[in-house]
DNA sequence: TGAAATATTTAGATAAGACTAAAAATGAGC
DNA sequence: GCTCATTTTTAGTCTTATCTAAATATTTCA
């Protein structure tokens, strides 16, 4: 069973995978983390002796399958208590992070599958960000919906234009953008409105114009079905 | 702020007070917080360092007001979140301690309250034990309860009989008990329905049976008026 | 009252997780 | 390819919280 300093930086790892960092640096994961480096390079390794990453030294950290199902695990109750402190408490959405990073700790499978099920299976936190399933996975969203409007964190694929004027259609072409191209969305930027994505071929990572952003059909790039709690099925 | 660790120990002392004990004794708060003597003698020496506990060596040790307060508010959120787990995510009344256990550690006084007034201010947890309120003492019940009805922890009076009789009389008597006499409900024994008592004035404990519990009237000693959330007037 | 039993504290280890300072490996620029 | 800046790891220390074993205080009761 992970303690919550252990959960924090698997937490972290999986943040900055999201981000699009394949490897990631001891440097980046302290900052993350608010540790200094050499604490940082202890605790990597503890989680490479635990087998949660893959820790080659002086090359940077990545999840193990085992690492990233718990990192998920954290990632989905912290959502759903997100969830439930905006909806049932009322607090605003700006103010329930640092309650909910340490309601997350709290690791009864019981209890999330219910706080799940009581907040009606919610598909995106209050933030926009999508939520874990109990399979580890991240749930279906409602199918095609603008790049302006869809939820961060999960692979999104490019499935039609708002607008199909030739300028734009050349535009998304210097982009490097076609129908098929698979992204993820890692942050909306409030100032403007512009979307910050992730491409899935390149790894590259590229600010998308608003304007840009609302033109974009995506749907989510392998929707999985949706699993309803009780789960029989769930491995653990 | 204190850690999980104290903040176990810190409750597990006002539980043995609330059953009696005045000086808790280092053995028997060991056993409480499941570990040794030798580990318990050095957290007292650190708790007592940090004026929560009042610890002379080899005689015991007792919550000093700041400690008290501390600890009323752990079971408060414990409480709580009983109700929560209880009322709203469909737990078996017997199945939420451990939960709660992990829940009452998140110490926000934002959070603590709004729940509170998530659950419509509830006054005992699905024990059927009084949950103190936002000031750090426990609420009103309703006045006059059957003793075999009344809430767990906090003291009460007797205010009346419902069997007027002499051989009753004369059996309250015997027991030490007359209008007036104040004690504190600790326990309520599933197997038969009696219960025990914890008398104010002289220390002593004594199991009431179950026709004497439902005969007696009593009412909360010392009525604190309720108060609501927000509290404007509390001092944290 | 004094020996034996019990309770409590101290001494010494260990583990997790943090820090600073120093050493070692990597990478960039010339 | 060598030097220098940066990154990462190691070495050594600290704190909290735990343990076992040993020492000390208190209590019991013959």
């Amino acid at each position: 069973m992970p303690t919550v300093s252990v959960e924090n930086y698997l937490k972290a790892i999986l943040y900055l995978h999201e981000e699009g960092t394949a490897q990631v640096s001891t440097t980046e994961l302290a900052a993350r983390v608010k540790a200094t480096p050499a604490s940082t390079s202890a605790m990597l390794k503890r989680l490479g002796e635990r087998q949660w990453v893959e820790h080659k030294r002086y090359r940077g950290v990545r999840l193990t399958e085992e690492g990233k199902r718990i990192a998920m695990d954290i990632l989905r109750r912290h959502r759903l208590w997100e969830c439930f402190l905006v909806d049932h408490l009322g607090f605003d959405w700006d103010e329930v992070h640092e309650i909910a990073e340490e309601l997350e700790h709290i690791n009864s499978r019981d209890l999330t599958n219910r706080l799940d099920a009581f907040l009606g299976f919610p598909k995106l936190d209050p933030h926009g960000d999508a939520i874990p399933g109990p399979n580890g996975r991240f749930r279906s969203v409602a199918a095609r919906t603008l790049l302006s409007e869809a939820p961060k964190g999960l692979e999104l694929v490019v499935v039609g234009v708002v607008d199909g004027r030739d300028a734009f259609l050349r535009h998304l072409g210097v982009l490097g953008i076609a129908l098929g191209t698979r992204m993820t969305l890692q942050a909306r930027h409030a100032f403007d409105g512009s979307a910050e994505v992730h491409f899935s071929s390149t790894g590259d990572v590229q600010t998308l114009s608003p304007s840009v952003a609302s033109r974009l059909w995506v749907d989510q790039s392998n929707p999985e079905p949706i699993i309803v709690f009780p789960d029989p099925d769930d491995p653990r």
